[in-house]
DNA sequence: AAACTGGCTGTTAGCGGTAACTTATCAATC
DNA sequence: GATTGATAAGTTACCGCTAACAGCCAGTTT
């Protein structure tokens, strides 16, 4: 029967202590721990034995300088409070769940100075790669991951050069493409509404490729609204508000995001503005959010589950054909119209 | 000027390898990376930029098990897609922003064996200290977090016994509180609408405490309706349609959180349903995203943003007093009555 | 019977840093 | 001029674990 035993609070528990605790060689508890090597099985028995009663937890450390392999894979993302992140890291969690990798989140607040130091930090713990948002990065950031000698995904754009593989949407062509469907739908007189962040570089890809499309049709845009900050839902009103004293004639109101395009639906149902009638509305995420709202908002998915899966492939060596890196991956957001653009 | 470096891109560098090129030892370049002992201005730059120039990065597995100390704090939390966690990590990077403490984020999903592994994980890698939410833990779990040697502070709850330290609210309290306010209003038909995890052991708790408060005063729940998983929002709507369906006479709906409430909010107003007249609603959270809607749901904040800073606080030693451990903080969350409650 | 398996276990030598100590140098002090 | 103390380096010995190899002992194989 196992002995009591009084684990000395001051020392944590090393290999050793195992291996004097079941009669083996350090070596030996080793490979049980692990699995790994022919143990027998009154010997493993044993060892998983002392080490369950020790309480003993192996020091990774330790265990990751002298293998030279870390399981953890480092994902770097701009902020986790805007509901497209989470659901890139579930897609990147189901993937890892099964390859004995490990996802470690950093967060950089769309500050370049930060990305680089989170990147830094994150290499220092030698990752087995790097799964990284936008393709933007400072130079010395862009350095670093080119030395790294990991394999590094950029996620969510690929209208760029990524360092090693990207996998992501165009988001130049999904703005074009919701200007093309919100013209085609006989709407002239638009408006943009989104975030001021000069570092949403995605955002304003998709308002060039917009303004793009537009002009292309012959027309610009006729009002432009910025916010920052707050909550999201909140300046969705009060942008939407602004724009529409403003300049009451427009017809057609395009959001950066869905949040804010929200809080505009909101806005404009309160005021019994006739949607899609008066105005049209679009949005950009296709976040789950949107399912209860009283109309649902026109709106583009961004392949968030999608882009987090395979990159994590990538990571994991899963992707067929034997393809080592350097892969650009572009997935497809479709248009979903919801009920706030006219049907043709 | 600098020579031209090839770096080999099959090796990566090493202190040895900073330490040639600049001419001076291992141990002196350790030093100028850390900052660490007295070191000549000019060999400090002569290393500085040998380091730059060869894009060293420093391998903290080794720095870690050489000194001992990992800069790494765990922070393991049930889910990201709610939005009550995002802000609990905001208070918990401010703190520890300046404290030279790294945060390190895992995700049970609301699984015990889950959480179980990541705590093991976590450990595995000797962090500084864990933060971790609930009180709730499997066996083995407590076990872990006893031994582990390092702070442990869980967050959130405060209603049990925590392995060392906790921060947080009761939610029995909440719950009981939100009751009184809501029979002090004059409502007497309550039904309540919530999550069927059997693991949110917090919504849980404040269901508990207004079924006592509700009975104290002779109350007894007049409907109740669980959902699990799917858009919050949505399901809000649909759990607020059946319930009023099947039970006419409600008279106020009690949320286990502001989304569903908001979206129960949205369905009322849809349907033309005077709130807070004929009905009137509550949620918890107080979550930034209800500043948006059209009405103000009556709500209790969570004081998450506290109880992040105060939680990273106690791992950083930054308490006043040299309190060491084993502290109990219980914050007070305040009733935000909004709209959807009738004044008395 | 010698040689050869294959299964199981132990030994040795690091992995890349840092703590703690030692050594050289040099100006200031007595 | 010898002593002291501060400063700026270098040396040595690990940290806790694993790769690689070496040893040993049945049970074959030839």
């Amino acid at each position: 029967m196992a002995k009591p035993v009084v684990p000395d609070p001051r020392r944590t528990l090393t290999l050793r202590d195992v291996s004097e605790a079941s009669g083996v060689s350090e070596m030996t508890v080793s490979r049980v721990l692990r699995n790994r090597g022919d143990v027998s099985d009154g010997t493993r028995e044993r060892v998983l034995e002392a080490a369950r009663r020790l309480g003993y937890v192996p020091n990774k450390i330790a265990g990751a300088l002298a293998s030279q392999r870390v399981n953890l894979v480092g994902v770097i993302i701009p902020s986790l409070s805007n509901m497209v992140f989470p659901e890139v890291m579930t897609g990147i969690s189901d993937v890892l769940e099964d390859t004995g990798l490990q996802p470690v989140v950093g967060v950089t607040n769309y500050l370049p100075e930060r990305e680089e130091s989170v990147i830094y930090e994150m290499l220092s713990w030698r990752p087995s790669g790097l799964i990284l948002a936008g393709l933007e990065h400072s130079e010395a950031s862009q350095a670093m991951l080119a030395q790294a000698g990991v394999p590094v995904v950029e996620i969510m754009d690929i209208d760029g050069t990524p360092v090693d593989s990207a996998v992501g949407i165009s988001h130049r062509r999904a703005g074009r493409q919701m200007a093309e469907a919100i013209v085609a739908a006989g709407y002239r007189r638009i408006a943009f509404l989104g975030t001021q962040m000069p570092n949403d570089h995605r955002a304003k890809k998709r308002l060039a490729g917009f303004e793009e499309a537009l002009a292309r049709e012959g027309l610009q845009l006729a009002d432009r609204e910025f916010y920052s900050g707050g909550s999201a839902l909140l300046k969705g009103r009060e942008m939407t508000e602004a724009v529409l004293k403003r300049s009451p004639d427009v017809d057609f109101l395009y959001y950066s995001n869905d949040m804010i395009g929200a809080g505009g639906l909101l806005y404009c149902l309160d005021q019994g503005i006739d949607v899609p009638g008066r105005v049209g509305l679009a949005g950009f995420n296709g976040v789950e959010l949107l399912d209860g709202l009283p109309r649902r908002l026109a709106t583009m998915d961004a392949c968030r589950l999608d882009i987090g899966r395979l990159a994590a492939e990538i990571i994991a060596g899963k992707r067929p054909d034997g393809i080592v890196g350097g892969e650009i991956i572009e997935l497809t957001p479709t248009l979903q119209p919801g009920d706030t653009i006219r049907k043709v």
